[in-house]
DNA sequence: GCATGTGATGTCGTCTACTGACATCAAGTA
DNA sequence: TACTTGATGTCAGTAGACGACATCACATGC
């Protein structure tokens, strides 16, 4: 029994509230005690109380659950990027936008941790996580092309931006002090500046 | 009938040989024709005379069939950094690998297109296509630290020579004119530079 | 207050990717 | 000739994912 059953009241509707909640926060447990690959999408939606059909109702499939958040972070950044100073050349915006998106982490590192924890732990979930960040420097580029910026160097900053930013990720996760993600950001920042400069 | 069938020959083993090869071309074709989502992993075997458990001898998945030949430019690539001048910079390291690596491109430009339609035309596939990169990426800088690059140098050089290398490679694919990979490549790493350097 | 429609869920059946266990049999080898 | 080996086949099973249809609390209109 999980800390989230609920026992039924009278009250409630014909169903318990919030089942999309429910089968995230079943998938993460689940995923920590057991493991993504060891865990069945039968045994989250038991856990939720609910069905397999419905789980693949709420989430296109067994690893979308853990990534149902990402869309605000995506659209934080693009919003960041059409937002930014017009002043602010295609790379500084796109850092400025990262610096800024460092409070979606910083509120709950540890959720952060584990999660990364689960997703370097499975190949499956790894292809996923890459493809969101490919589409998120999509988004991005296309943000700074609005701006005016032409292509090529729309999709570089967007990319260059977003490699940097997932060093960045990937030395705080394995940090292990606590040092500020938005410090080690932009220390990560100058050093891609300073290494590109040396072609 | 496809033009890979094969009589069987008396002088034969017991099985046509090249069975590897046979599911490659099988399941390459019915990409083009079908689409990789409406191909099974049993037409593709029946096409190559063999069974769906025998592609899966072969292939780890429905998608390796279509990266099996990407092992080659890793370890080109690899060992390139590795044997670099010494006197390079990190950067200029990664980008006279890739400018190396371009004949593998060129050899084939058919079929390096035809192979890049049917990636795209699937999000199963880009997600393989992008886990490869990664891990790529991960392999360069680990011959970059071979060199004495320290991190996050080394990280960052090889994230952004990727970066730069896969907007090359997009550019080059989707270009009207028959543009040298080689030109497009060094254009676009200049390019990183200069967004690079405004920060 | 009653009929009616709607939406979230359940139930059932199916397809297909992928895997383990065991069988087969040509070819090489002692 | 006997024995081993390796590539393939056969069979049975699990799990992810989806289409079609049923259910029923709730809202809405009259």
């Amino acid at each position: 029994m999980s800390s989230t059953d609920i026992k039924y009241d009278a009250l409630m509707g014909r169903w318990e509230p919030d089942a999309r909640g429910r089968l995230m926060q079943a998938a993460f447990e689940l995923y920590v005690e057991r493991g993504f690959d060891e865990t069945t999408v039968a045994e989250i939606s038991e856990a939720a109380g609910l069905t397999e059909r419905t789980f693949f109702r709420h989430f296109a499939d067994k690893r979308e659950v853990l990534f149902a958040g990402a869309g605000e972070l995506h659209s934080f950044l693009v919003s960041a990027v059409l937002d930014a100073p017009a002043s602010l050349s295609p790379i500084a915006t796109v850092r400025a936008a990262f610096v800024e998106s460092a409070t979606f982490f910083g509120e709950r590192p540890d959720f952060a941790r584990q999660r990364q924890r689960i997703i370097v732990s499975s190949t499956e979930l790894q292809e996923r996580e890459l493809i969101k960040l490919a589409n998120l420097a999509a988004a991005m580029a296309e943000a700074l092309r609005q701006r005016g910026v032409k292509d090529p160097a729309a999709s570089l900053a967007a990319e260059a931006g977003v490699a940097a930013f997932r060093v960045s990720f990937e030395r705080w996760v394995g940090a292990a002090t606590n040092q500020k993600l938005t410090r080690i950001m932009s220390d990560v920042f100058d050093e891609l500046r300073s290494v590109t400069a040396a072609s």
